[in-house]
RNA sequence: GCGACCAUGGCGAAGUGGUUAACGCACCGGAUUGUGGCUCCGGCAUUCGUGGGUUCGAUUCCCACUGGUCGCCCCA
């Protein structure tokens, strides 16, 4: 076998695709119920969107982007993330001077630079709403709320929210630079990757998950400490909120997001998986700034994005029942060659009454015919010979009770009618 | 970028330094000529990831490479 996938990425084959399409309709029919339009944009943008949107000390823009010039030696990056490309869209086409809160989903492929592992790709997708021109704690509660109805309607078991609040970025600047003072002492006990967070991003220590890190981490100060009226305020309107929507959720005051454009609130959907990465299965948070880092007015926005791959995962994991349709409701044997030569016409004519029907391409046999109904699972074949055809009649043979009855031709349409459309 | 493990037919999976590489599933064909599901019979790897090496001889031993899986980092 000389080619295969680029690492990272996978095909999804058609019984992989029926869970897909299944789990689309969910997210579309959600959406659809809170008002949410969808919207697609572009996979991929300029890279300099990415780098202001993002945030440049992230780790997706630092090492994660599959990045490259075009012929006209422009900068483009694949999408690694979809609210960047959302708000670039919102301010371009001037959405804001629209009614607001303006309220988008999306649904696609991302694509980030990093050695796969379970429940990671270099082509992964994800569902995310992004809502934008609403100050209300109410709407942030609902973003999580539409995702947890997602997840439930998915049949996910488990689901948990945890949450927090990472403030304005003053207040984050002066817990910032109270983090630097509790941990420049214990610098050189430090994991490397930390020390070299510790005067960029502290934060980040925080979620560490290097022992003697985490051991000094969990002495650090928390940022729910250094909330100011405002901030506190917030936050708590959103748990109220979250508590009258029975959304269980815990507070987790490490919660630190990698994307820098978070404000006030920031939350995490984290699944009962086995794989320690794979458990987060979405998150997202406030991002009162980054529309006007993209250009934009000033003007508040929240969403979520959920990594599909990873809850496709999850929903195996829990041998979750896909509804499936896939039934076929008339296989057409053919006996002769003027029989197969009816069947094509048949076989429209059945089709065009909105019955799934099929036939024999490959000369079978009547038995292999038959077998290949049997296989995929007809629910009625239609048996045609040469004798039944000069008469005007054929065979509807029932597979499940092996019932058999011969009727005119003419009365197939209608036949087929009586006996499936329940 | 670092680490661990793995690499046999479409899939799953045994196996041995040496004439024909088990088995299961799937697929194809057959079991009196125009009828499925059960059963039975038959077919289905001439590079056992690629390239080197050790050896009289390697799928089986060694090395490299590639790929996969899982973990670290980080994230969805």
């Amino acid at each position: 076998m000389s080619y295969r996938v680029p690492r990272g990425t996978f095909d999804i084959l058609p019984e992989e695709v029926k869970i897909w399409h299944w789990v689309e309709k969910q997210a579309q029919e959600i959406c659809r119920r809170y008002q949410y339009q969808e919207i697609r944009t572009p996979m991929f943008e300029h890279t300099e969107l990415f780098v202001r949107g993002v945030g440049d000390t992230t780790d997706i823009v630092e090492k994660e982007m599959y990045t490259f010039n075009d012929r006209g030696n422009r900068s483009l990056t694949l999408r690694p993330e979809g609210t960047a490309g959302v708000v670039r869209a919102f301010v371009e086409h001037k959405m804001y001077a629209g009614p607001l809160p303006t309220k988008l989903y999306y649904f696609g492929p991302m694509f980030r630079y990093e050695r796969p592992q379970a429940g990671r790709y270099r082509q992964f997708h994800q569902f995310g709403i992004e809502t934008f021109g609403s100050q209300d704690p109410a709407i942030d509660a609902e973003v999580i709320a539409l995702g947890m109805q997602f997840l439930e309607s998915l049949g996910l078991k488990g689901v948990k929210v945890e949450i927090n609040t990472v403030a304005t970025p003053e207040i984050r600047a002066r817990y910032f630079d109270k983090l630097i003072e509790y941990f420049t002492p214990f610098k050189e006990e430090l994991a490397k990757d930390a020390q070299n967070r510790l005067y960029r991003n502290p934060m980040r220590i925080l979620d560490s998950k290097d022992p003697r890190t985490k051991e000094i981490a969990a002495g650090a100060p928390s940022i729910l400490d250094f909330l100011d009226e405002e901030c506190a305020g917030y936050f708590e309107k959103v748990k109220e909120y979250l508590d009258l929507l029975e959304i269980p959720y815990v507070v987790n005051d490490r919660l630190v997001r990698g994307l820098d454009y978070y404000t006030h609130t920031a939350f995490e959907f984290v699944a009962d998986l086995s794989g320690a990465q794979a458990s987060t299965v979405g998150g997202g948070g406030r991002y009162n700034g980054l529309v006007q880092e993209i250009g934009g007015p000033e003007m508040p926005g929240v969403g979520f994005g959920l990594g599909i791959d990873r809850i496709i995962l999850a929903l195996k994991e829990q041998k979750v029942d896909i509804p499936v349709q896939d039934q076929l409701d008339c296989y057409v044997v053919t006996i002769g060659d003027k029989a197969k030569l009816y069947s094509v016409k048949l076989l429209k004519t059945l089709r065009e009454a909105g019955f799934v029907c099929e036939r024999d391409y490959l000369d079978r046999k009547v038995k292999g015919q038959m077998k290949a109904a049997d296989r995929e699972k007809a629910r009625f074949v239609a048996i045609l010979g040469e004798e039944e055809l000069e008469q005007g009649n054929i065979n509807m043979k029932c597979l499940e009770t092996g019932e058999q009855e011969q009727i005119s031709l003419d009365a197939i349409v209608d036949y087929l009618s009586n006996k499936i459309q329940p």
